[in-house]
DNA sequence: ACATGTGAACTGCTTCACAGCG
DNA sequence: CGCTGTGAAGCAGTTCACATGT
């Protein structure tokens, strides 16, 4: 029990965990109190000893013969997916991508502050979008260390994503968030993750080419 | 060899796939005109053997001693991830992240035409994006069933995604690419992938919370 | 000689089944 | 009695190592 030995945990256990909160979140909202593994486990098209088990890597958080608290098992994975604090992010792009990205509303709401605006192109750059002014990506490294940036996410033409991702890294940013449709290399302590829409599209060609589905 | 038997192929090796086909692209671009197992794995972070299991699963593609010809596999790739032909593609949801998903050249690029688009905003419905036509999502049904489509792009608000799903299932369409932050439900012949650009975010989170890493 | 293709070993995730506890 | 928490079993994906073919 406890958060105590740092087991290494599984990237579909940290994505259902994320799922289970956005449940939960729509739980508490309906008012329900107290929610079994079961119920978890058919809202998210998994198991419930599947709910159990990922719950059970990080303690015991449930009540026998009862369930799990809404709302305590709410804060707890918010607690231990980091989200019981604000993360600042910068946005380094400022094209269509950059834009839709800058406006979505589910990342401010999850508690992902984007700080930080930076773009190459002079005719954005000092621009003012909402409450920040675009950067000049020149400066790169000093705006993301004065902004003490938690978090890059990298909405660039794919020829320039791994010299940005290079810089961003030098500036001391431990996770970065790729939107460019390019396998990035960066030091194994900088965590990364690729959000892929054409690779999304591919496994659909895939999978209505062979028949073969694409859910669990 | 050959495609005949039905195996079941996991997700991670349809990823893998795609990522090597843009490998070869890359290498073809250099011209490059024979690659082994394990440059190709070097370039994707993975190793060699699983190069070869991948593509093992399809057929024999290389020849031993020299390696695989970069020409043949990614002609072999776009057949069996299905690049060898249109996807006629709808897009529903004309908003921000909508119009930067129309935008986006890397679909165009790689077979995926946006044959429609559609919104329910009067305001929008009737403007013309480059030579498409916004459509009014009352229609969605007869639309996609005229347009021959596909798969289906959703870029709607999260408290519509589920019923537009459902709509856009009854419609006939085989494959649907989902960006609203929800776990949607589709019958298991109807391929789903989520585009969940929150919990990756969520997953950095997690991964700078614990000092775990995230890639492979 | 060299790199593929593949059975066998291994590792790790998922499911099962039940003891334990409210 | 019901539902959790968890060892143990089962299964899937990855890595190893070598026979095979050029």
């Amino acid at each position: 029990m406890g958060t105590g030995v740092a087991r290494k945990i599984s990237e579909s256990t940290v994505r259902r965990l994320s799922l289970y909160l956005r449940f939960l979140e729509e739980f508490e909202e309906q008012g329900t109190e107290t929610l079994s593994s079961e119920e978890l486990a058919r809202r998210g098209s998994t198991t419930a000893a599947q709910v159990r088990k990922d719950l059970s890597l990080f303690g015991s958080f449930g009540k026998r013969g009862l369930g799990y608290s809404v709302r305590e098992l709410k804060s707890t994975l918010r607690r231990l997916l980091g989200l019981d604090r604000a993360w600042r992010v910068a946005l380094i792009g400022a094209g269509r991508i950059g834009s839709a990205l800058f406006a979505y509303g589910d990342f401010r709401r999850r508690g992902f502050t984007i700080v930080t605006v930076l773009d190459t192109d002079p005719d954005k750059i000092g621009a003012r979008w909402g409450s920040v002014r675009i950067q000049d990506a020149e400066g790169l490294e000093e705006v993301l260390r004065r902004e003490s940036v938690d978090i890059a996410i990298l909405a660039v033409p794919v020829e320039e994503a791994q010299r940005v991702a290079d810089r961003v890294v030098d500036a001391g940013v431990q996770a970065v968030l790729n939107f460019a449709p390019t396998q990035l290399h960066v030091p194994t302590e900088v965590a990364l993750r690729d959000v892929s829409m054409s690779m999304e599209l591919e496994a659909l060609s895939f999978a209505l080419t062979t028949g073969n589905g694409t859910g669990p």
